[in-house]
DNA sequence: TTTCATTTTTAGGCTTGCCTAAAAAACTGT
DNA sequence: ACAGTTTTTTAGGCAAGCCTAAAAATGAAA
């Protein structure tokens, strides 16, 4: 089992999430954007990390992961968001706080600590954002989500996932009472900005921009 | 808050444990033979940790902590400690397991998940080996322990830390069924070879080395 | 006090991971 | 097709943290 650097293994994190959900392959620009590092670090570390059969990379035309790098980069994913469960749920974090120290912890090896840990919190599906947990086999349970920017008035549904998960925009839904398993009804849409009114089931009614709710996963209930 | 790598952090505690018990300089020797590195190296750190006044450093006569090192030091031993306990306490790591995970552990970095861990755990006052956590100001519990090898036939005492916690001797003790906690009574010396003959209370009769009496650390009840 | 072994420091070199500036390649629009 | 823009790579450099070999300082013994 090839043991990587802590910046390696951010590398292949953020490939990872450049690429899954658009196939095609990774840029470096966007690499360096994710990371917030030079262009030409990022082509330097590519280099390395497809010397080390993690990726496959051909100049000047992005690189994907190989099979290897994709199951490093899974387990790294299972690691950060069970550990980000452990600090809310065991340490009462709250959502917003969790995200800088699972950044540092994901880097701590052990199989047998991510395995006792993940036995520990009860086997979570969903991470504090609604992101879905990976298994030890890199398995992880699809739910069929939808962004509440797509319902229509009379719509019930509950909230279930952010998109984004930036300190900001998590302390704003703190402020409007919205976080996950919160029940809604949409009670207005309004087509000049797409902004929406809902109401929060027993609760208070509240107007989101539609840039919020671009952000928000809900399921529908009815 | 100065933020430290890893490994100034690993030269900083390594400084510590040298230092604590007898208050003699580090010398370079010391340092480089407890982190597995050569004395070249550890002069370039010394060097360097001088540099941000964390260590006092006076060529070819060794080092000793600064206030703020020592508090830096102290704070990594409490850290360390701490995860151990989580590791055995909740998920149920055996002590012999639970070190190198801590190693890692201890350098990330969020004094508010040192408070919150702490809490979690009823701020505990010993590690799973018997040694004592610094609390968030830097002090320590001292408690009144000696040796095994200290007591005399009929002596009655109770397994209070390890002087040594080596993998193997961790599971040496294990395989007597010595725990911390383990009460004994002292049946025979044999001033030979410095060996013993105790009875573990609703127990067995062992004997043990003067090597294993002399890393034991005991309380007397009798 | 001088010699010799041990300890420590210096010198020089290597890898990792980052940077800026410049060159090269790839796209875009006309 | 080619000029201009954008993206990517190359070149050269720097700090951290390690190494080995050689030099210098220390201390113990004769
Ligand atoms: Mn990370
Ligand atoms: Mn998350
Ligand atoms: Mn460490
Ligand atoms: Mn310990």
């Amino acid at each position: 089992m090839e043991v990587l650097t802590q910046a390696e293994e951010n590398y292949l994190k953020a490939v990872f999430k450049i690429t899954e959900n658009d196939d095609k392959a990774a840029s470096t620009n966007a690499i360096a954007a994710m990371m917030s590092t030079s262009a030409a670090s990022v082509t330097d570390m590519l280099k390395r990390l497809a010397g080390k059969g993690l990726l496959h990379y051909e100049k000047h035309r992005g690189v994907v992961l190989s099979e290897r790098g994709g199951e490093l980069a899974t387990n790294l994913v299972r690691k950060h968001r069970l550990w980000e469960v452990f600090l809310v749920k065991m340490l009462d974090f709250s959502w917003d706080k969790v995200h800088d120290i699972a950044e540092q912890l994901e880097h701590v090896q052990s199989d047998e600590l991510v395995e006792r840990l993940d036995g520990f919190l009860d086997r979570p599906q969903f991470d504090p954002h609604g992101d879905p947990i990976p298994d030890a086999n890199g398995k992880m349970a699809m739910r069929k989500q939808i962004l509440l920017s797509s319902l229509d008035p009379k719509d019930q549904a509950v909230l279930v996932g952010v998109q984004e998960s930036t300190n900001t925009f998590l302390q704003y839904l703190d402020k409007l009472k919205l976080s996950l398993g919160t029940k809604l009804q949409v009670v207005e849409r309004f087509e000049y900005d797409g902004s929406m009114k809902i109401v929060l089931i027993g609760g208070e009614e509240i107007t989101l921009s539609h840039k919020v709710c671009e952000n928000l996963f809900v399921q529908k209930t009815k």
